[in-house]
DNA sequence: GTCTATACACCGATAGAC
DNA sequence: GTCTATCGGTGTATAGAC
């Protein structure tokens, strides 16, 4: 049980690193001091290195996002309604959109080769899962993709532009939009916001 | 004559593997290979190191997005045409959203302390000049700026997606559409599409 | 399970010959 | 202007004591 904590606690701490510096600028060195650890700890806690570290802290985002964004997402409630679960949850799963996204660090420079097949399967249960509300709220099942994907795409970019311009601004306004956006033109929302 | 374009192509170079590595993964190898020239031949023509790199290859987007991306937008044609010009540049900017942005690359990670002060420059430029069009449509200002950055804010996240996916679809839905959404609403676009 | 000490490769950077 | 040779520092990874 605190061995489970223990070890929770200390994962959080490689997301934060990861996310903060990316693959190759996540030195042992700094991972060492963010958790504490000494190098050859964190050795005997991840016995392949450096690349089991960085893959055990994708794993954990991964359950994140499965617990907190999918699983809402699958739920038996309205559309609209698990729709704006999403945007409170995305919210708090990027820290108000000033933190980095672990899928894009990785996704980018060196480490791409590294991972690029458990982004790329995440991504797509992603968008398949979000695209599965729209088709629920009665969007054509070749629109339903394209919008979840426009939605993700958004998300990211906004957290980029977020990082870029050093301001929040972006992110919230396409978080707060995002319902009704990606419902606008079915039966749900009658009428809806586009860019404004 | 031949100076001008040898170091033009060094540094186009330069762009290239920064771009595809990052800061940090950008090595003194890395970028010995790509260019073809010694460690020792790098530092004759950047004296201050790979920071002095990084800074023009920075320099040289910049240039680029002033003369392919940004002087266009300044025409005196009408919006739209001059938003389908944008298009069609974005389009061969990011070489059909297989590129990665220079900008995201430092903007991430270590190298965002070294460049921010720069990206967050070029973003605002590019931000502004993009709102002035949608403002000459006839798009109230406030809305304008708010566009603008979705539309970059798009193209960004389309382009990690496309890295993500490793497929350039959502890019090219991007881009397309860009026109007709930033000016959906104005008189120039009496219908404009919306996120289908 | 954590530590100190260390191995060895690679990093960015420089000196000096040509 | 480019090269070879080399520097000090840091990178990841490991050995072995406690």
């Amino acid at each position: 049980m605190q061995k489970l904590m223990f070890k929770d606690k200390l994962l959080t701490q490689l997301v934060n690193v990861f996310r903060q510096y990316g693959y190759e600028g996540a030195t042992l060195a700094r991972i060492s001091a963010a958790t504490g650890l000494g190098r050859a700890s964190l050795y005997h806690h991840f016995p392949k290195g450096k690349e089991e570290m960085a893959a055990s802290a994708l794993n954990l985002v991964n359950t994140w996002l499965e617990e907190s964004i999918l699983t809402p997402l699958r739920q038996e409630s309205e559309p609209i309604e698990r729709l704006r679960d999403l945007s409170k949850n995305l919210y708090e799963f990027y820290n108000c959109g000033q933190q980095t996204c672990l899928f894009t660090m990785f996704a980018l420079g060196e480490s791409k080769d590294l991972f690029q097949a458990q982004i790329q399967k995440a991504l797509n249960v992603w968008i398949d899962t979000l695209a599965q509300v729209l088709i629920d709220a009665g969007l054509p099942p070749e629109y339903a993709r394209h919008r979840a994907e426009d939605a993700i795409l958004q998300i990211q970019g906004a957290l980029i532009l977020g990082q870029g311009l050093d301001e929040t601004g972006a992110f919230e306004r396409v978080i707060k939009r995002l319902p009704e956006q990606l419902l606008n033109g079915t039966e749900q929302v009658s009428r809806g916001i586009c860019l404004q």
